[in-house]
DNA sequence: CGCGTTTGACCGGCGC
DNA sequence: GCGCCGGTCAAACGCG
C-alpha cells in the first residue's frame, strides 16, 4: 500500500510494498543501540557557540544516498527543494567525517541553516541538523543551480568522488523546485517542506532545556516537543499534499535515487510510519525566532 | 558575470 | 587564564 509521509523536505509517497527504501521511517526501537538512532547534539559546547546558543534544532537521520549526491568531500547531502549554499566545513572531533554547514540561499534574509554530517556510528546514516527556519516559500527560482556542478575541486577527505555525481545535491533540488514551481509557490506556505525521497529514520528537536533523556520512548519524546502530524493523521492532510509529493517524488526518484543505497539495507527492521516533518519548521518557528 | 564550493583563518564558548 | 573545539567568515576558485 502506498502511504504518504512527510519529511523535512516535505511529503513523500511511500509504497511499502514496492520500494521500502524510499519509505520514510522512524526507528522506534533504536533509542538504545541502533547505529541509526538519532543523534542529538546535546553537547553543551554545541549549544553555547556564538549566535545560535540555545534554540530549537531539528536533527534528522537519514540513510546517506551513497551513490548519488556524493560530493567531492565525501558527504552526501539530501536534495530538498531549498537551495542550500555551503558556507563551511569542519572536521568534527571524534568523527571521521567532516560536517558541512549550509545556509539557505533561496532568500537573502533567510536564516535557515543546516548541518550535514555522517553518523560516526553508521557511515550510511546522514545526520542533518536544521537550525532556524525558512522565512520564505519554497524557492521559485533555480538559484542553486549556478556553480553547483563542481566536478573536481580539491577534496581532502574523499578522493573517490565521482565528478558526475558530485552535483546531485543542489542540481537535483533545483530541478525539482523548478518542476514544481507553479504548484508550490501558490500552494505551499513557507512552513511547508519540500519533498524528498530520503528516508528519515528519526527526527528530534533540540530545545533550550533539552533535559529529556533518550531513554524514554522516542515517540513520547517527540510527541512531547511537537505533535507529530501522523498521530492524528487526517487523511485529507495527506490527500492535500498528495498532489505535490507525487510529482516531486517521481522527479526525485527518477533522478536515480532508486539506485544503490547501501544504507537502505538496514532499514527493513525499522518501523514504518508517516513522518512528522511537515510541521517541522512551522513548529520551530514558534520558538526559535 | 553570477553563484556555489572549497578552505584556511578567525571568533567565541566551554572545560580544565 | 589557557587551550580546545565548533561555528562562521571571506577570499579564491570553478563552472554554466
Amino acid at each position: 500500500m502506498a502511504v504518504a509521509a512527510a519529511s523535512p523536505w516535505g511529503m513523500i509517497n511511500v509504497d511499502t510494498t514496492n520500494s521500502p527504501r524510499n519509505c520514510l521511517l522512524v526507528d522506534n526501537n533504536n533509542n538504545t543501540s541502533s547505529p541509526s538512532q538519532i543523534q542529538i547534539s546535546s553537547s553543551p559546547r554545541n549549544l553555547g557557540i556564538k549566535r545560535r546558543k540555545s534554540h530549537a534544532k531539528k536533527v534528522v537521520c537519514i540513510p546517506a544516498p551513497a551513490a548519488m549526491n556524493s560530493r567531492s568531500s565525501g558527504e552526501v547531502v539530501p536534495s530538498d527543494l531549498w537551495a542550500w549554499r555551503k558556507y563551511g566545513q569542519k572536521p568534527i572531533k571524534g568523527s571521521p567525517y567532516p560536517r558541512g554547514y549550509y545556509r539557505c540561499s533561496s532568500s537573502k534574509g533567510c536564516s535557515a541553516r543546516k548541518q550535514v554530517e555522517r553518523s560516526r556510528t553508521d557511515p550510511n546514516m546522514l545526520v542533518i541538523t536544521y537550525t532556524s527556519e525558512h522565512n520564505h516559500p519554497w524557492p521559485t527560482q533555480r538559484n542553486a543551480l549556478a556553480g553547483s556542478t563542481r566536478s573536481s575541486s580539491s577534496s581532502s577527505s574523499n578522493p573517490s568522488s565521482k565528478p558526475s555525481t558530485a552535483t546531485a545535491t543542489t542540481s537535483a533540488s533545483s530541478r525539482v523546485s523548478q518542476n514544481k514551481d507553479e504548484s508550490n509557490k501558490s500552494h505551499l506556505p513557507s512552513s511547508s517542506t519540500p519533498p524528498s525521497p530520503y528516508v528519515a529514520t528519526a527526527v528530534k528537536e533540540e530545545v533550550d532545556a533539552e533535559e529529556r533523556q533518550d531513554n524514554m520512548e522516542f515517540d513520547n519524546d517527540v510527541d512531547d516537543t511537537y505533535r507529530p502530524e501522523f498521530q492524528h493523521q487526517p487523511d485529507d492532510f495527506f490527500a492535500d499534499l498528495d498532489e505535490l509529493e507525487e510529482d516531486s517524488l517521481t522527479m526525485l526518484l527518477s533522478q536515480g535515487f532508486s539506485g544503490d543505497n547501501s544504507g537502505g539495507g538496514n532499514l527493513e527492521n525499522k518501523t514504518m510510519i508517516p513522518d512528522v516533518f511537515s510541521d517541522f519548521f512551522d513548529d520551530d518557528s514558534s520558538r526559535s525566532l
